[in-house]
DNA sequence: GACGACGTTGACGTTAACGTAAAGTGGTTG
DNA sequence: CAACCACTTTACGTTAACGTCAACGTCGTC
């Protein structure tokens, strides 16, 4: 888990006030820095279902998002088979019976908890950060004096 | 990733006010709910290093932290690797020349960018449950009046 | 002194999440 | 038309982080 800043949001809609719905797998994967092989194993692991023309796979605003929603989910700790089902329920949504419905109710509040965990994990690595970086800095000033 | 409590904080040191300093491999195991087997290898990938009274392991309050310490980072997404380097350089700072402490800071200022994108990764997503949650208890509403 | 609980060291197995290489298709461009 | 992309599928390889099993030693106790 290395440091890296891009997070390819909505593209900026340069010439008309609603266009260019759809990317290539090749795009979507520069936007993300990912490659199309991961692309195409999420969509083989269910995360995402494009759209074909032929063999070759058109992507949407939606899938977009949805990888966007993936890749969130992992550097959340989150995985490929955890997203799916999340995925997978939303969809099923608006006719989905009661069972369901509470069931993704429970998963959520499972996540929501885990969210809360991983607050309080910042939260306390943050300070030991600071200690050790404080040390550090003590460190090197000793060693500028001498 | 699924829900869990037990965090093994501080014993609360039942009787004198400094005691129990050393803990079996099982009992840390049980502690913070991982097997012996995980600890035993996180000491062969060189993030623990216990005392031995003959061939069993002695582990001491400063395993236990460094153990905990490494779930945490875990939970965080961190690989054992990483987590290594951060103890090894933590450990080699007393007497660390200026390269390697510069080197720690550097890691240190990645990690934290690292804790900056996941607190924004986590209200993010936060969001979305809540968006995701108000629909499901909306369409649970109306399965319930029909 | 047999038994069970706990510890030890190998060594091989497993799973998730891709990487990589081979071999083919379809379009456009000099 | 040949060369070059970008895309496709199939399939085997790889890495991290353990799980599992075998075979053994060491207590305490019944």
């Amino acid at each position: 888990m290395s440091t890296s800043k891009a997070e390819a949001t909505t593209p900026v809609n340069g010439s008309l006030t609603r266009q260019r719905r759809t990317y290539s797998i090749g795009e979507l994967a520069r936007m993300f820095e990912v490659t199309p092989r991961t692309i195409r194993f999420y969509e083989q692991e269910g995360l995402l279902a494009p759209e074909r023309r032929g063999q070759t796979r058109i992507y949407h605003e939606k899938d977009r998002v949805r990888l966007k929603l993936t890749l969130r989910g992992k550097r959340l700790g989150f995985s490929l088979a955890e997203i799916r089902e999340v995925i997978e329920m939303y969809d099923a949504m608006p006719d989905g019976n009661a069972r369901q419905l509470k069931r993704l109710l429970e998963i959520l509040a499972d996540k929501r908890n885990n969210m809360e965990r991983q607050l309080e994990d910042i939260r306390l690595m943050q300070r030991e950060l600071d200690d050790v970086e404080m040390r550090a800095r003590e460190v090197l000033e000793r060693l500028g004096q001498d």
